[in-house]
DNA sequence: TTCCATTGTGTAAACTATACACAACTAATT
DNA sequence: AATTAGTTGTGTATAGTTTACACAATGGAA
């Protein structure tokens, strides 16, 4: 699947503390919407464990910067919704690391890291999951069937979900998880499914619809089995300028 | 004032990175209220500018621990309210960093710094501001009257009061900034500071009641030139699981 | 053609937030 | 001792928001 590259294997492991700040790495939290399912990108160290795709900060990078670069490495994608939303910071947090690879023995990449953690939204239909050279896969995983992952990654994962629901009325999130184009149904679904409960159909139309940050257009989305619903999009100048004042209310 | 202590300086300037991980610090945005006002406390350097206190992560230490520790330092005080809030990582944030002591050059101090921003709530009158050994002030600012501070110190604090006033509502605000017994007027008058704004006082006090999280005691507050109002204090279990279902509303 | 699941829409009731007024109290002033 | 100024304690009416709920219309499948 992905080429092994030993040099760069072996300059990374033994002269990454030139290229990086060392103790520091970031984290992505990586979500994507599909089939009325949120997802998160993961990826599978080789022999190893899953866990959240990550990266070390350059000496002269800002960190928002490695996210950035971290995320497109793995996705393909620029321009995307990224937001710091915790610092881990336990020396403990990185257990049984020791274990991992013994030809890491001695290498700045074997000392304690504090992890900043960042979320991704990103339209899935977009991404192209892509492994790196210390990557076997990289995958879509289900939110609600998450593997056992590496050190504290599943804590980090919940404490980005926990914040993405905080934020559902006060960020983009809408507008960066979904397609272009959309119905109601699907934009219903998508808060469903990040707060993980039911909402009523129509006050949730009409709560949505008041806001004032959607168009409604002529199309409708054929091809299902049902009555065929409406198309909407997000009009991104009322989008911004409802952020702004912030969004009222909440489900 | 503050004693100077050159074996530790030059220990520290020359020898500090075999204690502290490199590149990482802690600031803390130290809120207390007094006289209807929130107050910032801030150090000064020796011959330098004001800035936040702050400081660095040990190789061993959480560091949610190495805030503690930075906090007690400089108030006295344990056990305190402490919150993460951002984490701080342009590499020219320490704008002008090479300025301020040539007797640094070379040391690990002067290599670039992320910082992670903490906001701490304490009883103002608990507090006694203790400068250490790399400064010389350290006193109450009214958030009012913040005078410029180095680097992006500005930034951090303007950053904690946004949090903060974001917080107003699912964070124990109250019970950290005010004394055991308080007045309806004073926790109004903490509320409109932080928030910046008037409430009006009738539906303030509907509103804070109706939460259940507040005793009335018997006892009224004397000395003041007119009505005498009731004292308050926080029912500490009520609070407590109000926070735990997340307080309703705002203002 | 009928059936089924789903969409589009509206209204009444419960709840929450806001605006607003008057009597009681305390110390300072006359 | 009476008056005054400023503040506290309390309640109600109105506007706004959220919630609960029902029925007709649509599009493909049977």
């Amino acid at each position: 699947m992905s080429k092994r590259i030993p040099e760069l294997d072996r300059d990374f492991i033994e002269k990454g503390q030139n290229t990086y700040l060392r103790h520091l790495s970031v984290d992505c939290v990586i979500f994507g919407f599909h089939e009325n399912e949120l997802k998160v990108l993961l990826i599978r160290w080789k022999d190893g464990p899953w866990c959240l795709p990550g990266g070390f900060v350059k000496k002269e990078e800002s960190i928002d910067t490695s996210a950035s670069r971290i995320l497109e490495e793995r996705t393909g994608l620029d321009d995307i919704f990224l937001q710091q939303f915790h610092i881990f910071g336990d020396p403990h947090r990185e257990k049984n690391k020791k274990d991992f690879n013994s030809k890491l023995k001695g290498s700045w990449i074997m000392d304690r890291f504090v992890t900043v953690g960042y979320y991704a939204l990103v339209e899935y239909s977009k991404v192209n999951p892509e492994p790196d050279w210390l990557s076997d896969e990289c995958e879509w995983w289900d939110i609600h069937s998450i593997p056992s992952l590496v050190y504290d990654h599943n804590a980090i994962l919940d404490k980005a979900l926990e914040v993405l629901r905080f934020s559902l009325n006060d960020h983009p999130i809408g507008y960066n998880l979904l397609p272009e184009k959309f119905t109601m149904p699907e934009l219903q679904r998508l808060y469903e499914t990040i707060l993980d409960k039911e909402i009523d159909r129509r006050n949730f139309q009409k709560k949505i619809l008041s806001l004032d940050i959607l168009v409604r257009l002529e199309e409708r989305k054929t091809g299902g089995a049902h009555k065929a619903p409406y198309l909407y999009r997000f009009d991104k100048r009322k989008y911004d300028r409802a952020l702004k004042e912030g969004l009222t209310g909440g489900f």
